[in-house]
DNA sequence: GAACTTAATAGACATTTTGTTGACTAACGT
DNA sequence: ACGTTAGTCAACAAAATGTCTATTAAGTTC
């Protein structure tokens, strides 16, 4: 679990600052990779000195966090604003349009060598290896209804986000369990799970 | 897909040299944040002079994407040497012990402003989410077999690893379908459509 | 093992970026 | 209206960058 910091109500000027500071730096993103932007530019971008960048951050990294935490603050909005109740496809196709809106932004992030890009590679690297070990022993005239190429992903997703959950969290449980949780998740899916606990899933389809 | 730029056979000190190179920077970044290490520091740990990283690469972030390509290169030599053919959960509990038994370079990686820390504010994020969805509409007496914070974090990382892959591969489907497959493979798991195509799931526990 | 080829070195260079300072002024909250 | 504090401006030393040349040493090829 990630501790909020305890947020302080900010002056208004300083909210400015730190709004103007992002608009700046994402639309910086977009042009150039996150690792060539300099502070100048982005203090020079949102029209402020470069001394007061300091007064709020101490790395161009710190700020990067704040500005994404504001970009998926708006992504919650809307999600809580278009759901039905419990409908988690409603909300991943919100998901999926808004990141299509911001495409640009978006691109910029993982695009090689900026700042999501090893993500990116880690988890593409897993799901290239996942792919591989899937086509092996898929019959080359099956026609799975997923394609292969997105399982694939879904796999390396989960097994990278667990991973990264446990190393961060000191290793709560053994190898073995974490492993046997993902092939359960995995191979049966949680349907079975919430619904025991008298979920009702609702299909938007 | 990523192409594989096509790598011609190496020199043996250009080997030599990117392998120090490597070696430095997954060091350094063990006791500094990423963006903090100079290329000056890197060259000076593996022993070499500062202008011979130019000669090999452009910035700090190729070196990167270099360095990790090796540590995950052990990590399938791992996996491949160690499993059951199609047993999932065997190359799993492998990968799990990997991340533990290089727990101070990983722990780093995702540290607090380091080169992964993006990515893993973003599935925390979206985990967040999903656990406070889940909370609200498990009764409270209720214990699921998977740690909620788990599940939470399986659906976050699909999705986070397929939001990317249909970003950089320039939405070949629609938000709908994507959702679709999401939800598919979140509540219903994999294994039906592997079964369909005769694949024998093998669970190691 | 000799001959060619090229990677790595050393030192130097101008340039850019950084982080911090202190005095000033403009905007804020109560 | 007042006291407080964020933002400005200019200046600064220190550090890091990227590029260059000439030289040395190690590789590869035959």
């Amino acid at each position: 679990m990630i501790s909020t910091p305890p947020k302080k109500k900010l002056d208004r000027r300083q909210r400015r600052t730190r709004l103007m500071l992002s608009e700046a730096l994402l639309s910086l993103i977009q042009e150039k990779a996150f690792s060539e932007i300099t502070i100048q530019e982005i203090t020079d971008r949102a029209d402020l000195n470069r001394a007061t960048f300091y007064l709020h951050y101490g790395t161009k990294e710190e700020l990067l966090v704040d500005s994404l935490e504001r970009q998926f603050d708006l992504l919650v909005q809307e999600i809580r604003g278009s759901r039905d109740f419990m409908n988690f496809w409603e909300g991943d196709v919100v998901a999926f349009r808004h990141v299509y809106e911001n495409k640009t932004l978006f691109k910029a992030l993982f695009n090689d060598i900026s700042a999501g890009y090893i993500a990116f590679r880690i988890i593409d690297y897993i799901a290239e290896f996942s792919t591989e070990e899937l086509l092996e022993h898929i019959p080359p005239n099956y026609q799975p209804p997923i394609p292969v190429e997105i399982i694939s992903r879904h796999v390396a997703g989960s097994l990278f986000s667990l991973l990264i959950w446990w190393l961060r969290n000191d290793f709560p449980k053994t190898p073995e369990e974490m492993a046997g949780y993902i092939q359960e998740m995995c191979m049966m899916g949680t349907a079975g799970m919430l619904m025991e606990a008298g979920i009702e899933i609702i299909n938007g389809q």
